[in-house]
RNA sequence: GGCCCGGUGGCUCAGCUGGUUAGAGCGCCGCCCUGUCACGGCGGAGGUCGUGGGUUCGAAUCCCAUCCGGGUCGCCA
């Protein structure tokens, strides 16, 4: 037996026990005559102590040691003479009676240490070692909580999981596909899923009823903090169900989520439509923790001799609180940040509605006092508070305000990591059409079906219609999305019209599904979470890196295997493939 | 594909308006130390300044190219 207890259970009342220990040496601290050594497993840290009294070999053994030698000890639990308060196992120690190296260590590239003093590089290239740090380990520890609570809430509520294939079919609409050759098949090549979606909707009209899978998916395009090509969703589908049905048990999920690891009983989720959500925060996933919502001046400042405003499409404002001290330097600090080319504002216009009742803007020779009262009125806003308008085509102010006050809610510090203001945004449009290639596509994707009452328009004004489809935002992060499907072959037929499929064209690619549909199709609907971005936000992360044991780098590299690289001509060739 | 930031001992960084010997903290090695737990004290080793080219009497420092890393826009149904 290697051993008989773990590196966190020790505590006073094992005193006068024999114990036998395996772990990592963390430190050694010799004070002359004693030694401590910590101890550490994924359990935690127990200190070992060697004496005066100790065997030379024991002292021997121990001068030999270093950091990250794994070893195996046996020692007696006596109590500290002097306690350490910040560990569970800080009343007890182990005093030394056998230590065995069971393996040496090189000395470790950096710290392994909650605040290590290593930066992502060398700890992404060495991930083996930063796994150990606690700080990384508990990530993945609630990662794993999370994926348990999931699979129990959904077992509970007669879900089944299903396991889909990996190697399936490229399709163009979407995310790039990553492709893999069939050595078989020659010049053949498989895709890898983006998400399960059509083999969900497939275990629907095989009557599965309730699907749901922790899954790897795929997506072939460029990485960001919260981007990874290979993530994992919380896939689910189920049949006989409306918006509601599909809303209430995944509101239940997170509820559920929330409670059991935040300990947060969270209110009725409110909802929001895609249109309420553009026009008041200026996208699709807003940050409800704070207000600032946007505020149409455009008819009220028009018509005077500002150009600028009178030839724009919107002039919309947003109302900081408590911000008319704002001194010149923090406004152009904020002109500046809208003018960046990541923003693309020209230029930005504040009104000051000073404590003591005054006035100041950015465009006085302009506008009367009465004018600039009129819009603080209109913005609600009280003396104290600063207003920061931006002007120009619609679609470009909005998410150029919508900047702006994620900015103004970083600065004013309403953006606290420990509140959650979760909620449904609903009714997105079926299509976008797209300027350079002159078509619709699908916003969601080709089997989102539309709103009922808004069939009629498919054809007259398809970029009217409205889909039925949900997206779940946390904190102005999209952490899920889904619908409900169209089970309709002759309505599926007309959406692929829509996004301009010929019959041919739709029956290639996704002849498949619209077969399976003749026989039987539930009615049915799903949504996927998106699991990396929810435990990253449930551990406070910015990034979703560390909630994954072995994440790419921002250019797709896995830089512990060196991967992608290089395949031998005789693969190639075995293959099929050659090179451009 | 575009833009921004970075690359200096094992690690994290300073030095960068050109100037003689490139510094600090941590880590590492040695000696001392009986209650440490960010142990303490003394001493020591360790650097092609990412790479290639250029400007210059002289380049870590300026210029060009390139590679690598981080962020971001496009992209991500």
């Amino acid at each position: 037996m290697y051993r008989t207890h773990t590196c966190g259970e020790l505590r006073l009342e094992n005193v006068n026990e024999s114990v036998t220990l395996c772990g990592w040496v963390q430190k050694i601290r010799n004070l002359g005559a004693m030694t401590f050594i910590d101890l550490r497993d994924r359990y935690g840290i127990t200190q070992l102590v060697a004496e005066e009294s100790a065997s030379e070999e024991i002292k021997q053994q121990i001068a030999r040691s270093g950091r990250e030698f794994v070893i195996q000890i046996r020692g007696k639990v006596v109590e500290r003479a002097s306690k350490n308060s910040k560990i569970p196992t800080g009343d007890i120690e182990i005093l030394l009676e056998e230590f065995h190296i069971l393996n040496p260590s090189d000395i470790p590239p950096f710290t392994i240490e909650d605040h290590t003093d290593g930066g992502d590089e060398i700890r992404m290239k060495y991930r083996y070692l930063d796994l150990r740090r606690q700080a990384v380990r508990k990530n993945l520890e609630l990662r794993h909580r999370m994926a348990h609570l999931v699979r129990n809430y959904l077992d509970e509520k007669q879900f089944m999981e299903v396991e889909t294939p990996v190697l399936i079919k490229s399709t163009p609409e979407g995310a790039r596909d990553f492709v893999v050759p069939s050595r078989m098949n020659q010049g053949q090549f498989y895709a890898l899923p983006q998400s399960p979606q059509t083999f969900k909707q497939l275990l629907m009209v095989a009557g599965f009823d309730r699907y749901y899978q922790i899954v790897k998916c795929f997506r072939d395009e460029d990485l960001r903090a919260d981007r990874q090509p290979e993530f994992t969703q919380i896939d689910c589908e189920m049949s006989f169900v409306e918006r509601e049905d599909v809303l209430g048990i995944f509101e239940g999920m997170i509820r559920h989520l929330f409670k059991e690891i935040r300990g947060i009983d969270l209110p009725v989720l409110p909802r929001m439509t895609w249109h309420d959500a553009m026009e008041y925060y200026g996208c699709d996933k807003p940050d409800i923790r704070f207000d600032m919502q946007f505020v149409d001046l455009t008819h009220q400042v028009q018509g005077k001799d500002f150009t600028v405003f009178n030839t724009a499409e919107y002039v919309g404002a947003i109302c900081a609180p408590g911000c008319a001290s704002y001194t010149r330097k923090q406004l152009d600090e904020l002109t500046e940040f809208v003018k960046r080319p990541q923003i693309g504002a020209k230029g930005l216009v504040y009104v000051k509605y000073n404590e003591d009742g005054s006035i100041k803007s950015s465009v006085d020779k302009f506008y009367t006092e009465a004018d600039l009262k009129e819009w603080l009125a209109t913005c609600k806003a009280q003396p104290g508070d600063l207003l920061l308008l931006l002007c120009g085509p619609k679609n470009k102010t909005l998410p150029q305000l919508c900047e702006l006050r994620l900015e103004m809610g970083d600065r004013l510090g309403l953006r606290n990591k420990d509140v959650f203001k979760p909620l449904w945004v609903v009714d997105f449009p079926l299509l976008e059409w797209d300027e350079e290639t002159q078509r619709f596509y699908a916003m969601h994707h080709p089997f989102t079906s539309p709103h009922p009452q808004d069939i009629d328009m498919m054809e007259s004004n398809p970029g009217a219609v409205r889909a039925n489809a949900y997206d779940m935002v946390i904190n102005g992060v999209e952490v899920g999305g889904g619908s409900i499907r169209i089970h309709d072959s002759s309505l599926q037929q007309r959406m692929f019209k829509c996004l301009g499929f010929t019959p041919e064209q739709a029956e290639k690619q996704f002849g498949f599904l619209m077969n399976a549909f003749k026989y039987g199709a539930p009615p049915h609907g799903g949504i996927a979470f998106g699991f990396d971005r929810l435990v990253s936000m449930f551990a406070g992360l910015d990034s979703i890196r560390d909630t994954i044991a072995f994440p790419k780098n921002n250019s797709g590299r896995d830089v512990m295997i060196d991967s992608p690289s290089e395949i031998s001509t005789d693969q190639f060739k075995e293959l099929g493939i050659k090179l451009m």
